[in-house]
DNA sequence: CTTTGTGCAAACGATTTGCAGGATG
DNA sequence: CATCCTGCAAATCGTTTGCACAAAG
């Protein structure tokens, strides 16, 4: 626990990022949690015991992780932005009916084939997202 | 030009949509670009020359032509929500610099192996994200 | 003639901003 | 001690809503 804490202190600093307790509350909750919550859902699970952020920091936070490369934004909904502390190559899998978000390792998929796409782009990269409906949403019952 | 009217009246009819003058031209113009245009933008081209439509009936009409499977969403932007009159399956590619998007036709990225996927998951599709540079960008000068 | 759509303006929710005081390196 | 961050409240942006009137089938 207190390792983990020094972790991630270090990889702030590492990144030019000043160590405060609100910017360590954010990105701390964004390691531990892998449901891609919003700035909301982080804001209230942050301050669920002991107010501890405002919301205009924990969106700041959220941008300065994100310009740190440390966290990234996930788009599969509609209209709403979620955040994710793997910022390696992954790619997603989203439950059509109850909306949840899960992480699919690179590998898990093959690789694409991109060798017949047009030659006048210069391709950096490229991401899957796989739609269907999750375990606990295939029994109606 | 009057052929494409009637097939477009056709189309909304066999939807159970009513035929109004903005819906009509809410879905011709998605009909007739492929840059996946906001909200914002269809609306102010719509309103070019002469005003045909209000705001809010812009998105009421996005909102039925969605409903009707005629009008999909896009979203490859943070908190931006595009419209692509293209509901056929297919991919997208993402200038990384000026945001331009295009369609990738499904056939142009061979199969994807899905198969080392947790069987948990009942897929149903899946759709991929190329980044890139255009080639416009491509060239600094 | 019944139902649905339109336009306006007000309401809304998520995100951003300005600014004064406080914490960090 | 200079710089950057926090919290508050007000501002902003895209989208939605309520309602009276108009148009579609």
């Amino acid at each position: 626990m207190q390792q983990q804490a020094d972790q991630i202190i270090q990889t702030l600093k590492s990144k030019g990022l000043r160590v405060t307790p609100q910017r360590f509350a954010v990105y701390a909750n964004l390691l531990g949690r892998y449901d891609h919550p919003t700035a909301e859902e982080i804001l209230k699970d942050l301050n669920q015991a002991v107010p501890t952020s405002s919301q205009a920091t924990v969106y700041s936070s959220l941008q300065a992780l994100r310009q740190a490369n440390l966290v990234r934004e996930v788009l599969l909904e509609e209209g709403v932005r979620r955040y994710d502390a793997n910022v390696e190559p992954h790619h997603h899998f989203r439950c059509q009916s109850c909306g949840a978000i899960a992480d699919i390792p690179w590998q898990a998929l093959g690789p694409i084939d991109l060798s017949r796409l047009s030659s006048a782009w210069d391709v950096a990269g490229y991401e899957v997202t796989v739609q269907g409906r999750c375990d606990r949403c295939q029994r109606p019952a």
